[in-house]
DNA sequence: ACAATAGTGTCTTTAAGACATTATTCA
DNA sequence: TGAATAATGTCTTAAAGACACTATTGT
């Protein structure tokens, strides 16, 4: 058996957050060929004496190159073919991370991730699936509270929501929702409403990166 | 920049069925080294030569090693590291399967997912991550369906939830969820029931492997 | 006091679980 | 005709959408 030419192995980081215009990834500008410029998810490769897993590749460069600790992070998708990278064959393991804005780097290049098209490789495609990704985990789990610093209230969860879905949810449904999952509740009631009117909205946190889930289906009864 | 060496790259295909105890996974006796006579998934090298990506040879495994053609596949997961092969730093490609018992091909040899223990490499693992992916979905979409041969009858979906899920379903709720979803429906009422007695079924093919998903939570309004 | 936002109450609708009832088929 | 299985009907319950209403805060 012959085992040909070995695919390059890289993994590339869609990093989510929340800021103008709705959801945003982070690019980095390539400062090495190929794709020398242009723009694209920040990535590397799986070096076999360093990583002990692609998981770690994943978080090696989500601190060095995004600088970003502590983040929510999952394997989303492995992408591979002979014609993504012009070096050759390869196969990039793509994780997808969530962070609130606020936690990324001083000058982090966001953009809306509608805006995220013409990247290098085939990281547009990568990218749109993140997005998917995070779309569908919406509808069902608390995902999208990874994305909003914490304290929040259920105001700030409900905007992050409506933002990944970008459609509007009922409020009252909302909170009756969340509040029966049961996350960790302050009695700090600080936080003043969205634009420093109005009531205060009370403080939330959500246990130790626990992501709930919730679906309304025969098979499980519930949660 | 020093690339070390280059992983080792794989696919391994989770093959599951609907048999005698319940879902089974497909496997094979390895021939050799390493863990040679042990029982493995299905899987080999991605051939930078001949396959297009990933998903091309797990297909091409799919026809050699288990002469299955035109089920349902999906890429599963992608598992990493120095430690789980022995020939050295390995990244293997996951995919996951779906396939009724009889088009299988007479000899193969298949296990309850339970017994799937002991397997070469991360098998065992795998295996978990393929049965887990399947029961969750069986929850919210159709996928069960591509372990049941077309046409098929309502109590012979039924009885694959059931085994996915092993869990009671009510025939009433389930048969109206599906009903509601429309799959196509023929005229022939052929079937005789379960045990060859009583009051014959409605037979029905699902359209061209569309799996249709029913989430009954907020943001997308319903199917 | 008023505007703005947070939070509650209530009504309607949809669909799931439980389970009784009717329909069809074979021996 | 009777047993077995398929299919329908009905009632209860849970939760989502809509939206009115109350509560609390800053100016």
């Amino acid at each position: 058996m012959d085992h040909r030419q070995s695919p390059i192995v890289t993994v590339d980081v869609v990093i989510l957050t929340l800021g103008e215009g709705g959801l945003r990834v982070l690019l980095t500008e390539r400062d090495k060929p190929p794709f020398e410029n242009a723009l694209a998810l920040p990535g590397g490769y799986v070096r076999t004496d360093e990583d002990g897993t692609a998981e770690d590749a994943a978080h090696r460069v989500l601190l060095t190159k995004a600088r970003a600790r502590g983040v929510h992070i999952e394997q989303l998708m492995t992408f591979s073919g002979p014609d993504r990278d012009p070096r050759g064959y390869s196969v990039s393991v793509a994780y997808l991370a969530l962070i609130p804005h606020s936690r990324l780097p001083e000058g982090a290049l966001t953009v809306p991730v509608e805006e995220a098209v013409g990247l290098a490789f085939d990281h547009d495609r990568i990218v749109a699936e993140g997005v998917e990704r995070l779309r569908r985990k919406a509808v069902y789990s608390t995902a999208p509270a990874a994305l909003v610093e914490q304290p929040f209230t259920i105001p700030d969860l409900h905007a992050a929501y409506e933002a990944v879905l970008g459609s509007r949810i009922d409020a009252a449904s909302f909170r009756r929702k969340m509040i029966s999952l049961s996350a960790l509740e302050e009695s700090d009631e600080k936080r003043p409403g969205g634009r420093g009117k109005g009531r205060s909205a009370q403080l939330f946190t959500l246990p130790e990166e626990e992501v709930r889930t919730f679906d309304r289906t025969f098979g499980e009864p519930g949660t």
